[in-house]
DNA sequence: AGGAAAACCTTAATTATTCTAAGGTTTTTA
DNA sequence: TAAAAACCTTAGAATAATTAAGGTTTTCCT
């Protein structure tokens, strides 16, 4: 309502909306048939389809870049969750992130100035979790240390670990000593590498 | 001027300067013993001092997070950069990041607000760089590859590399060919490395 | 508190990766 | 058109990472 109500230099915006993952490619095989959008404003949480594995917003957001590349794409997400942002910007790199408790009249007027003359536009929270990551360029780690981080951060056991890593449990310990020297958490326990991974910015 | 004229919510800017690295830091120390700067307002480029290696804005900024880790600071420099803007966000992560011809009143008393209630402030140039970064995040440099790039960039011959990277010629060769395969650009000469390498942010 | 599970650590052997050395081919440069 | 630089290949050497096996310590649950 807010973006419809605006008047951007004479132009106005005229929304169109999708509830599903399905819904939302229809839709843009649909656009590019007749008027492309100019803009996604993509929500990460998406009501689950029933089959198939489960889809989110940055899944609509790689196919929409890769079927409509001169679309600007914006996320809305819920929380500043780092893991969600560095993995959305790598995989997407959309020309907007907003987190949602930061979207008023003013930055949504704001956000389609910007992403539409010079992108990118991210919110305040979206920023402070930019910085993070930006602040640790310099540790580098695989897919291996990063499924590792991952599976620490919801819980997995160390030993099951195995059935998702295709690494031995002692490769996986050894991977873990590794990671705490990483982080300046020697010695400590697990939860002492969680929470120094998330204000790295790697979860 | 254009800060001292401005009025903060009551509060004054009282501003100081100073010319070159020496200086800077003597006034740092100084400002220990007695009130310590709320805002650093680094340039990068200096006046260059007669001896020793060359210091930059960078240098002062590392110093100046150690000794006085609760002022804020923030950096200008000339170009959106993104070699310098990527090695201070990680050297320093400065609460706020300016390209000098998008600073004027309105970025300046913007920048002030931002970093003292919730940093980081970047201008819009600056967040192209970042943006560049963050989409490519999935490449993992060592400091070799870095090396390497950086060495190309100013033109350094690969024969001549052996003298600032510790690795033999053939290593070196041998990693440019990877480079040139991870960046997309196999069998084609330094140009197109440069080039890509300059297009994702590395250098 | 006590016992089981999980996590953690060590060592040695294996495997994979990266590096160097040596020599030749192609491209660039003056 | 030479000379320099860049590039490529191969084989061997060095380094790093992984696994397996077995043990110790910590954590968890009743």
């Amino acid at each position: 309502f807010i973006l419809e109500d605006t008047d951007f230099d004479g132009y106005k915006v005229v929304m169109d909306t999708a509830k599903s993952y399905d819904a939302a490619i229809e839709k843009i095989d649909q656009s590019m048939k007749t008027v492309p959008y100019d803009i996604f404003l993509l929500d990460i949480q998406l009501s689950q389809g029933i089959d198939g594995p489960a889809k989110t917003g940055e899944d609509i957001g790689i196919y929409a870049r890769k079927t409509s590349p001169d679309s600007k794409i914006v996320f809305m997400s819920s929380f500043s969750d780092n893991y969600r942002i560095n993995s959305i910007l790598n995989s997407v790199d959309p020309e907007g992130y907003m987190v949602k408790s930061e979207i008023d009249q003013l930055s949504l007027q704001a956000m389609v100035k910007t992403v539409l003359n010079s992108p990118p536009y991210y919110t305040q929270k979206a920023l402070v979790a930019i910085r993070k990551k930006m602040a640790n360029t310099d540790i580098n780690l695989d897919e291996n240390d990063k499924k590792i981080l991952y599976h620490l951060s919801i819980g997995t056991k160390t030993k099951d670990m195995v059935n998702h890593i295709s690494l031995s449990l002692p490769g996986i310990e050894n991977r873990k000593r590794h990671l705490k020297a990483l982080f300046g958490v020697e010695k400590q326990n697990d939860q002492a590498l969680i929470t120094e991974s998330r204000n790295r910015g790697f979860i």
